[in-house]
DNA sequence: CTGTTAGCGCATTCAG
DNA sequence: CTGAATGCGCTAACAG
């Protein structure tokens, strides 16, 4: 007799979720449900022809570990929680790469949520995340740390990547925005320029903010002013740069060199100038020189003459990773967060003919 | 006396994580765990004067709930297992966005994996994925179904996106591979081409196989044969397809346009074409008509005469994860797979001057 | 409306 | 070397 939900019985309790359990798996081996928990954890303190046992057992009934009933018990959840300002953005996607290749590394996964610059969403997403009892965070902060407290965080380590937030003093990885930006547009000043635009996105943005400050600083270490009516900032993506370079090629004056603070502003700039010279006949465009932060694809065969910040976003990410699991190791222990300042080359490229 | 840790007396039994759990909770609020539990979960069936006395003790205890013991006991876990073959290709981070989208607004998080094109990498991460209990899949499969067996899959549903198992019958995304490649190829043909070469990546993936089959299909569909020796693939990135491009354009009998499989391919075309005009002059060159399959930043900037099969990866995403939360909430409960396929449309771009 | 009991699946005690 | 008891944090199921 082997009758379970046949008769009118009990209603014979289903279990959970229906996949075999250790117990399940201790029954068909003959041994208790600890043997084969440590079986599980690699077998120590078994006797091999016992462990074989359960070995065959487990294949039989084809068990496989609860992670989330571990991790109630073990308080390692094996999960790290990531929030991005924007997963399609292809810098982010390198660099949520980068995150992942070293946490699969270290045997751990990546939860990953979109805060689309928003900060009310991405404390949501942290709030959920150390809901689900992640071992550490990465993020790619949207602004202010109001969110962010110590109470809300817990002991869970934190780190930054490509933006820092003024106030919260953890590991972050950063850009040599500054760096960067003033190499840059020092080249610019020494080949003879001396009416930059520059094209950036908002300056709320941290990067943004650090990239102008490169701008000002090369225009002051040089002694040449910054023409104001030049700069403009708060295009987020490529159709308002183009157009706000249009506009800019239409001044009286225009300038003769602009410096695009990250991708999309320098594809707008080349945008611009190429829907213009196909109209008006290139004759009717000034000669402009380009330089841009980041560099893109077929940025090599840009039909106006470009130069570009480059830097590894992929890194970027390792870098976050490791430094977060440095600390989860307890490789790590200074409270103070620390800084790294990521570096960047620059790259010239030819114009055709 | 309020001494602890600090005399010999019982370890003081550390709980767990050191976070308050709801029994915590329900003793400041001088109420029972369940009264807490309900309170958690809507408040339903509870006294507004109690639910207030709880409310106000989980903002004091700075309680949050544990979701991995929530799901423990409701068989709920809350995630979605994502493997992606390249995180970092821009083409899969809008796909995961589309997901991300669709999953967030059902209340779901996605643990993203990359399988790096490498069956085994992927049938560990799934396997991993089950073991935290995920809810579904969605992949994009690196191959067959050798691995993804009902035993492993258990009930969990699972959706395919971009890329198709032959053997496996469950909810699958895919782009109109075939119609987009034969509608390209036929306008090629009847532009007058009847040397049109194809560039294309490992017919071992799918959609490189339909690819092709779309382009072959035109040929027979026009009555023009395929010449074969200028049918190229297994280029999976943009230098490897380069190379194959400038070989192409060193044959006694060049090609006079070009079918370019994929993004890379296509992006190698042009990098070829451009590299021999700027080395070798612009008319040592002959003119290639150019059609790739997958649009790209820039595109219409091409130095090449190009046009492009574009379709929408974002959609792709949502698609595949409607399609799961459909079974999930029972909305769709047939057993047989679903195919759908995704529309693509042309778009030509104006050669400059 | 509220509380008590019990157990999700696992692994850390502690006895044998 | 092995097993029994216990509880991680939470919530169904059942009383009251």
């Amino acid at each position: 007799m082997d009758e379970r939900a046949s008769t009118g019985g009990k209603p014979a309790r289903v279990r959970g979720s229906g996949r075999p359990t250790v117990v399940d798996v201790a029954k068909k081996a003959q041994v208790s449900p600890m043997t084969v928990s440590r079986v599980l954890s690699g077998g120590i303190n078994v006797r091999p022809e016992m462990r074989e046992r359960v070995e065959r057992a487990i294949v039989e009934t084809g068990y496989r570990r609860n992670q989330n009933a571990r991790s109630l018990r073990n308080q390692q959840s094996g999960l790290i929680g990531v929030t991005i300002t924007n997963i399609a953005n292809p810098y982010y996607a390198e660099m949520q790469r980068g995150i992942e290749e070293v946490a699969a590394a270290h045997s751990r996964r990546i939860l990953v949520g979109n805060s689309n610059e928003d900060t009310a969403l991405e404390a949501q997403l942290v709030g959920d995340f150390l809901g689900r009892q992640v071992e550490g965070l990465i993020l790619v902060p949207t602004g202010n740390a109001e969110h962010l407290t110590p109470e809300l965080l817990g002991d869970a380590p934190i780190a930054l990547a490509s933006r820092a937030i003024d106030g919260l003093d953890v590991d972050t990885v950063l850009i040599d925005d500054v760096g960067g930006a003033s190499a840059a547009t020092r080249q610019l000043l020494d080949e003879g320029h001396t009416r930059i635009a520059f094209l950036g996105n908002q300056v709320s943005v941290f990067t943004g903010r650090r990239r102008l400050k490169g701008f000002r600083q090369a225009h002051a270490e040089r002694g040449i002013p910054v023409v104001e009516e030049l700069v403009r900032v708060g295009q987020q993506d490529v159709s308002s740069a183009e157009t706000v370079m249009s506009e800019l090629l239409q001044l009286p004056e225009p300038p003769t060199a602009v410096f695009g603070a990250n991708n999309r502003n320098t594809i707008g700039a080349i945008r611009a100038i190429e829907r213009m010279r196909r109209s008006a006949g290139p004759e009717a465009v000034p000669d402009i020189r380009l330089f841009g932060f980041d560099s893109f694809e077929l940025a090599d065969l840009s039909p106006v003459r470009l130069s570009v910040v480059s830097h590894d976003p992929r890194e970027l990410g390792r870098q976050a990773a490791t430094m977060l699991f440095e600390r989860l190791d307890g490789d790590y222990v200074e409270a103070a967060g620390r800084l790294v300042e990521l570096p960047v080359e620059l790259h010239h490229y030819d114009l055709p003919r």
